[in-house]
RNA sequence: GCGGGCGUGAUGGAAUGGUAGACAUAUCGGACUUAAAAUCCGAAGGCCUCAGCGCCGUGUGGGUUCGAGUCCCACCGCCCGCACCA
């Protein structure tokens, strides 16, 4: 009997499926479409385990979808743009279109031999002309739409790289690269008009059932809908221009708590008084300052600085309040100016204390009356909005209410005493597409003296990136973009009035080749940016894949794409929301391996360092109940013949008595480069093969959780696609015999077929693996007959074809079975078989399992009672009473009531 | 601070309100073997007066129920997201 030899059977059957094209995506109408999608890659030059484990899911729903009788659209390509390209142009030379494409063909040969179900001939990469000239024409109809526009905007610019940065890339106030001083530039960008969808973006996400509850959440914080009053404060003594401070709050029912109003260094008014004022100039100038992260402003200490202007209150014009600049009062957000109400919040309170004004309570708790002004140093008094509250100084609605019916009644109040009005506001702001770099896709303008921002024509598309065409090398060693650099790619005839112009040398934000690619692939190779035919068919995504760091941004935007391409033409209407399911999955994991060293510094100093290790390069065991790590090259070195335990034990404390050499074990982590704890996927293709790696990856835990990999587990893995191999040859090779237990295995099949099915279906694939595990056990030590086996073992194959498509396609040929395994239909359970004649049935006396008893199953339950009763348990347990009650669920449990 | 999620053996984790710990890892014992690996068989939540017809047990405390890991309330702990958002 040959033994499973993964090396031999996993190129053949990757050939086999190539020639007949299994997984070419075809439309047709005699079966119904599933378009299964994870998110592109990143050619970075490698492929990760995280990649494994995220296309793995995916192809499990692909292959059973293909099983289940659909035509299954389950393409791949690259989200090829982008600065990592770029860097490694300017850091050794070369060009980034070489890099890109050079890891393309790597991270392609490194995922073939992974066996997934791809119609590799619709791949396609962002940074392919063919590509990124749809995107343009996307852009330009977006254009005429009124979908993107062009504004002044305040942007991180970096004056050594001269380049924009994103506020992820300012660490400190200063660039993530060049570590320059960030400074605050105003440039002029291009915008998608985003924010216009906000309502819709947010009010379509309850549509969307099968997404996370968690993502949908975050969503909707993100573009952050406020209901508030929008109103104005009069100004006493202002320069010319001023006479109104407009603010904006949420809680206009504390308006009569209001002691002071704040407004934004950036505000114009405070930029028209540090003119005549260098205290505040020097105070706007230190608050403009400093970093601009999250971090630094949560530490920033609340200071203001009082401008000596005043305001009257909009109710009682002889109620004065002072206007102070505050660093806390973002001019982005509403109108860049507030009014403080000490009492009901808390950085109004520390900001009143700090500068000695007034706090003065507009509610009480309903409970404890009176009291509610804040005790020194005791917190604001600011209870959830759905809380009912006594108002000591209200103006609108009742005395007792809740927080959002007295909003409502300060709005209606206001608006009727004309004083401002109701306005909803959004968080989300428009999406700023314009960088400053090379290797992303070009903006299609023009810039023309006489004629201003001309959009190119279409029959110029694409407006190619300039590789080295006329002879000139694109220049990465200087920072800056090239694109402005190079001698000629920028001029170009005014596509309005043909006289010479210049071309935008700008390139799109990666985030826009992503934000239709799943659109693409529908019809990948159309000289438009889609085939409405195609679309219309192949769309929506069925079924997303793909991580949790992807919630916001990404599918957002995504979401902003597929509403903007409707309006343009470019999809069907049904396409509004294009993931109809998402699944977002978790990471694989490793422990982390490391030792300590002492180095001499200098003549007293000791420093000592730790050095991470490859998990190939460390031996573990076990030893005393603990687990022990080695180093693999001490274990080669000096102990050759190491025969047990207790000698490698001695290696380790010889180790710890040098120089503590011994490896020290740290738990699992996301897998990191610089910690080492990295799994190459191609080293465990070469040692275990495609399907243990596709086995292990779904084996051990929930798919949306991490997954921690362990040599052991994936060698338990292997070990058991093995015995699978061999049990399954064993029932291929054996002589035909009568029928035995035929019953026992064709029942625990059904129930395999069944509980399988329902895993794959639910994303519940270690559950799935659970049970192919039983019910290989189950067919190993049956005592069926050679029939009933060989269906046991056809079947068993077929279950495991999503997960282990090579063993599975070796096993079904093995048995005879017709044709491939993949094409073969999904088996189903045969809800009889699934029944057992006779049920055991747990007894439990008030909740205690006390016996059982084995009963037909419909028998009823007049009869089960009695049975249960005249148990030796129940009769112990009642110790001759009566019981009280009894309660026979049919074919569950009984429990007696003492 | 706000919002969300999760707490089950040594470990990863199973359990439509119905026998808690499926399945796997690690561990231990046995068979086979010169030996090891591989393979096969088996044990295993804790406690006890240690195989019984016993007690306890799903973070802690309460509640609902004939019955709670599962539902409700409070607390503790951990994880994630957001955040000077007016």
């Amino acid at each position: 009997m040959s033994r499973y030899d993964p090396s031999v059977i996993e190129p053949k059957w990757q050939a086999t499926w190539e020639e007949h094209q299994t997984f070419r995506a075809v439309r047709s109408d005699d079966k119904p479409k599933y378009y299964v999608l994870e998110m592109f890659p990143y050619p970075s030059g490698r492929i990760h385990i995280g990649h494994v484990r995220n296309y793995t899911m995916g192809d499990v729903i692909a292959r059973y979808k293909l099983a289940t009788g659909h035509n299954v659209l389950h393409p791949m390509g690259f989200d090829a743009f982008g600065m990592p390209a770029e860097n490694a142009a300017m850091a050794s030379g070369g060009h980034p279109k070489d890099w890109t494409y050079s890891n393309i063909d790597t991270m392609v040969s490194q995922m073939k031999p992974l066996g997934f179900g791809l119609d590799w001939s619709r791949m396609f990469a962002t940074c392919d002309p063919e590509y990124y000239g749809q995107q343009q024409a996307l852009f330009l109809d977006f254009l005429e739409a009124g979908l993107v526009y062009r504004k002044n905007a305040v942007v991180n610019w970096d004056p050594v790289d001269m380049t924009v940065l994103a506020n992820e890339q300012v660490i400190d106030g200063k660039g993530w690269r060049s570590g320059a001083e960030v400074e605050r530039r105003e440039l002029t960008q291009w915008f998608f008009k985003i924010s216009d969808m906000s309502e819709e973006l947010l009010d379509a996400l309850d549509g969307l059932d099968d997404w996370p509850a968690k993502v949908k959440l975050m969503q909707a914080n993100w573009i952050g809908k406020s209901r508030g009053l929008q109103f104005a404060f009069s100004t006493i003594d202002a320069p010319e221009g001023h006479d109104r401070i407009e603010v904006y709050t949420t809680r206009p029912d504390t308006l009569m708590g209001a002691s002071f109003v704040g407004i934004s260094p950036d505000h114009p008014l405070a930029k028209h008084l540090e003119k005549d004022n260098p205290d505040l100039a020097a105070f706007n100038a230190e608050c403009r300052k400093g970093g601009t992260t999250e971090e630094a402003l949560e530490k920033a200490e609340k200071r203001g600085f009082d401008t000596g202007l005043r305001v009257r209150h909009p109710f009682d014009t002889a109620w004065e309040l002072p206007v102070y600049v505050a660093n806390f009062i973002l001019m982005e957000y509403g109108t860049g100016a507030i009014f403080g109400c000490p009492a009901h919040d808390q950085r109004d309170l520390d900001f009143a204390r700090k500068y000695d004004l007034p706090v003065v309570s507009t509610f009480a708790s309903a409970e404890d009356e009176g009291h509610t002004l804040p005790e020194d140093g005791g917190p604001a008094y600011v209870p959830p909005k759905t809380e009912t509250v006594v108002y000591l100084r209200g103006f609108a609605g009742e005395t007792e209410q809740t927080g959002t019916e007295a909003i409502d009644a300060a709005i209606d109040f206001c608006e009727k005493n004309g004083v401002g009005h109701g306005v909803t506001k959004f968080r989300l702001r428009d999406w700023g597409l314009s960088r400053q770099r090379y290797w992303g896709c070009p903006i299609p303008v023009v810039h023309c003296d006489a004629c201003g921002v001309v959009p190119e024509k279409k029959e110029n598309l694409p407006i190619a990136l300039p590789y080295d065409e006329d002879g000139t090398a694109i220049d990465f060693s200087v920072p800056g973009n090239p694109l402005d650099r190079h001698p000629s790619w920028r001029s170009c005839p005014c596509p309005s009035c043909g006289q010479p112009a210049t071309r935008e040398t700008d390139t799109m934000d990666t985030f826009v080749d992503s934000s239709w690619y799943f659109a693409r692939f529908t019809a990948p190779r159309a000289d438009t940016p889609t085939h409405m035919a195609d679309a219309q068919y192949w769309m929506n995504v069925d079924q997303y894949i793909g991580g949790i760091e992807h919630a916001i941004l990404h599918l957002l935007y995504s979401r902003f794409f597929a509403r903007a391409m409707h309006i343009t033409g470019h999809l069907p209407e049904k396409c509004k929301e294009p993931f109809n399911a998402l699944f977002t999955q978790g990471m694989v994991t490793h422990e982390m391996y490391y030792t300590g060293h002492a180095v001499q510094d200098g003549e007293n100093s000791i420093v000592a360092s730790l050095v991470y290790h490859f998990p190939e390069d460390v031996v573990v065991f076990s030893s005393g109940g603990e687990r022990k790590a080695v180093l693999q090259s001490r274990v080669d070195e000096t102990v050759t013949d190491v025969a047990s335990v207790e000698e490698l034990e001695a290696l380790w404390k010889l180790d710890e008595w040098h120089n503590a050499r011994h490896v020290r074990i740290q738990s699992s982590a996301k897998m990191s480069k610089s910690k080492k704890n990295v799994v190459d996927p191609v080293a465990i293709i070469q040692q275990y093969g495609a399907d243990t790696a596709r086995w292990f990856v779904l084996s051990d835990s929930p798919p949306e959780r991490d997954v921690e990999w362990t040599a052991s587990g994936a060698e338990a893995a292997a070990r058991h696609l093995g015995r699978v191999y061999r049990i399954a040859a064993e029932v291929a090779e054996a002589e035909e015999s009568p029928t035995g237990d035929d019953e026992a295995l064709l029942r625990e099949m059904h129930k395999a077929i069944h509980d399988v099915t329902l895993g794959v279906e639910s994303f519940g694939f270690n559950a799935s693996i659970a049970r192919l595990y039983a019910f290989t056990n189950a067919l190993s030590k049956s005592k069926a007959g050679s029939d009933a086996k060989r269906q046991a073992a056809k079947t068993l194959a077929q279950l495991m074809s999503p997960m282990t498509p090579h063993l599975s396609e070796e096993i079904w040929a093995l048995l005879g079975g017709e044709g491939l395994v993949a094409n073969a239909p999904w088996p189903v359970a045969d809800p009889a078989m699934m029944v057992e004649d006779t049920v055991t049935l747990p007894i439990q006396v008030n909740g205690k399992r006390r016996d059982e008893i084995t009963v037909p199953k419909d028998m009823d339950k007049a009869e089960v009672e009695k049975l249960a009763l005249a148990t030796d348990g129940v009769k112990r347990a009642l110790d001759g009473a009566a019981p009280k009650k009894v309660i026979v669920v049919p074919g569950r449990i009984v429990n007696v009531v003492a």
